[in-house]
DNA sequence: TCTGGGGTCCTCTGTCGA
DNA sequence: TCTGTCGACAGAGGACCC
């Protein structure tokens, strides 16, 4: 194949199919992982459980409605990470250049792989082999055409397609379809009359850029037409790290917010250190009872990672904030992560 | 129907120094 | 000395993704 060629991996109802393999007496049961307070969502369903209508991001009040009979399972990421450092060693040994990207997909550049669909092929049947896990796989020049074939024939999908050909073949699809383009976006879209991808591609570059400014509107319409260059990366650099929390019942006392505030420092403190990072950017979320977010940060002169450095910036954020309205998620991030040196380390250690 | 947690990236705006 | 401009950076909000 002449030029560049991307496969795109993607596991099938990654969470629940790793819990099948042991609890294999719910096969064919529809399996919901979810968590389980009181304004959990939906983590991943099996295809049993959405042929109810059950979705990822749903609440899971509604998908027992839904669907009543479904097993809940609540998330075990711990089991989860461990399952998909499997898949991915396996996938690093079948190629080199692999973008690993959350737990449960990765993009693969087979550019100059000899036979790089039977090569996909033979890695389906031994991810299949070695973990009892099914996958999807695109194939395509970009990115984007292998990321949307991979999703085109889920589960156990294996799609390989030009650009040319996704054109034609997602010409009538939604806009919603091609990933970079959200709900916002679509509803946004069809404020113009723009409903499908072909519709999309061709509307006068103007009018769009009216509603979207150029940059974004020239965006669209590549995604439109499937044009992407964006190369397949190894490292994916860490920028932020967060904790963040959404309580059962929405709270107002300062207090308590300052309480809540001080564990989840707390908790982000202990993963930086564990990672030997740190950051000057110190940040909170604050989701009011409207679902309104707002966010406030302070960048300070060096990076920190411990909690008596960070405690303090965010609740000073915090409290000059002053929450207005009763408020039901609390966050706190530190971003312009940097690693540690040695020498700082040896101050980590001498503050632990 | 009532919306998690943990991320990235983009845009807009204000500030500040050259 | 004053004013305007420009770029860098920070902060806030939002869209989007898994």
């Amino acid at each position: 194949m002449a030029g560049r060629c991307v496969a795109h991996l993607d596991m099938d109802a990654f969470y629940v199919s790793v819990e099948l393999r042991r609890r294999p007496e719910l096969r064919g049961r529809p399996v919901i992982v979810a968590g389980t307070g009181p304004r959990s969502v939906v983590t991943t369903a099996s295809y049993e459980a959405r042929r109810f209508g059950v979705g990822s991001a749903m609440p899971a009040a509604r998908a027992r409605r839904l669907c009543p009979q479904g097993v809940f399972l609540a998330p075990d990421f711990a089991y989860y990470r461990e399952a998909s450092r499997q898949v991915m060693a396996i996938v690093r040994a079948a190629v080199d250049v692999v973008e690993v990207v959350g737990l449960d997909e990765a993009y693969l550049d087979l550019t100059g792989v000899p036979g790089p669909v039977a090569a996909m092929r033979r890695l389906v049947a031994e991810i299949e082999r070695a973990t009892a896990l099914g996958c999807s796989i695109g194939i395509g020049p970009s990115r984007l055409v292998a990321k949307v074939a991979s999703d085109a024939e889920k589960p156990r999908g294996f799609v390989v397609l030009s650009r040319e050909q996704a054109c034609r073949r997602f010409a009538e699809a939604p806009c919603g379809l091609v990933p970079g383009i959200g709900p916002k976006t679509v509803e946004r879209l069809r404020g113009l009359g723009v409903e499908t991808l072909s519709a999309l591609g061709a509307v006068p570059a103007t009018r769009l850029a009216e509603r979207f400014g150029p940059r974004h509107a020239a965006e669209l319409q590549r995604r439109a037409r499937f044009e992407d260059d964006s190369p397949v990366t190894e490292e994916r650099k860490v920028v932020s790290e967060s904790r963040e929390l959404t309580f059962d019942e929405d709270i107002r006392d300062l207090e308590r917010l300052e309480a809540i505030l001080g564990q989840l420092v707390d908790r982000l403190c202990d993963g930086l250190i564990a990672q030997r990072r740190r950051g000057r950017t110190i940040g909170i979320k604050v989701r009011l009872d409207d679902f309104s977010t707002h966010t406030r940060a302070r960048t300070l002169a060096d990076a920190v990672a411990t909690a008596d450095r960070v405690g303090p910036v965010a609740q000073d954020l915090l409290r000059r904030f002053a929450p207005p309205r009763p408020v039901r998620l609390l966050g706190v991030r530190v971003a312009g992560l940097e690693l540690s040196d040695r020498d700082d380390d040896e101050q980590l250690q001498l503050v632990l």
